[in-house]
DNA sequence: CTCTTGACCACTC
DNA sequence: AGAGTGGCCAAGA
């Protein structure tokens, strides 16, 4: 029932859907935004994308492409991909690995301060 | 076109 | 804190 979304505002479609058609390579292309020693969310990914409340689309178009800073890309409140990473351990200790070699703190739980490493997109 | 699936999210117990 | 439930959007069978 809870609708977190919030129509991406004019500015914010237009700088991604003027060089990209696809959803996919929009959220690439927000992904590639994010800057070393910072994290977003698959939700925020989405939003910026033009895909409110399209948290999944953007793990599936993370999943499905390669050569991109998908350890930078979380799940909301910093999980780190909790769900999975008892399903996944080997790709969890990755990730961790590679935003600790960033700068980003990581706990033992695979938890991140979004409030310290969250990506803040200036416009 | 219907049904299932998914690197998700949030609420409830 | 952990598990269950429902909802979101798009892709693929």
């Amino acid at each position: 029932m809870r609708r977190p979304t919030r129509r991406p505002t004019r500015s914010e479609q237009d700088e991604l859907t003027a060089h990209v058609k696809s959803l996919y390579k929009a959220i690439w292309a927000v992904a590639r935004r994010i800057p070393r020693g910072k994290v977003a969310t698959y939700g925020q990914v989405a939003e910026l994308a033009g895909i409110p409340g399209g948290a999944r689309v953007a793990g599936a178009a993370m999943r499905s492409s390669k050569g991109l800073p998908w350890q930078r890309v979380l799940g909301k409140r910093g999980k780190n991909r909790a769900g999975v990473a008892i399903l996944d351990p080997v790709g969890a200790a990755v990730q961790r690995r590679l935003l600790e070699g960033e700068g980003v703190e990581v706990t033992d739980r695979g938890l991140i301060d979004l409030v310290r490493f969250g990506w803040v997109p200036l416009r």
